[in-house]
DNA sequence: AGACTTTATCGGAATTGGCGCATAATATGG
DNA sequence: CCATATTATGCGCCAATTCCGATAAAGTCT
């Protein structure tokens, strides 16, 4: 199962779902990935100016992981992604 | 040609080899994904506080993306991605 | 409906990205 | 070598995250 992350809408999508999976609170993920629930609200929403530390933080909590490959199929222009 | 990027660090140098690869500066890159020179420059050398948005405007003018994924093998603790 | 949990939002303070402009420092090449 | 191109730093500025504490707004369940 491998999710694409080409927005920081996917983003968040992808973060709220794996943690759901998991039973978990934002506030929970937050004290495993050492933010505050908040910032994983803010996250899940979609926020573009999340750092990339607290994303890092986060996947690693959840325990996934991000990959980087050539963009396969689909075209997403710069403007989406904002 | 699927690169891991668990750490700020990484993310940077895969953007570096892709940069390269197509044989274009910083500056040119940071003109295809609207950010500065000294932008790219910074993500490249593994700037944890890149913003999340930035980070996939140069994914995409690379022609890369991103996936996200369970964590399949080896563990990276919190404090390896700062 | 009512109580409880979970999530979204708001104040202020501190920190930092990213911009503009400029300039070192470091490749690269002729 | 030396001129040039490329990359890394510098300062001031504005905007925005993130933290802290607190609270409003949804959601869940009996």
């Amino acid at each position: 199962m491998t999710e694409l992350a080409r927005t920081p809408k996917q983003i968040g999508a992808i973060i709220r779902r794996a943690r759901k999976q998991r039973g978990w609170t934002q506030t929970e993920l937050g004290a495993r990935a050492g933010l505050r629930q908040e910032t994983i609200s803010l996250m899940e929403t979609g926020n573009p100016a999340a750092r990339l530390d607290s994303l890092l933080a986060v996947l690693a909590a959840l325990g996934l992981e991000c990959r980087v490959l050539s963009r396969s199929t689909g075209e997403t222009a710069l403007e989406e992604i904002f």
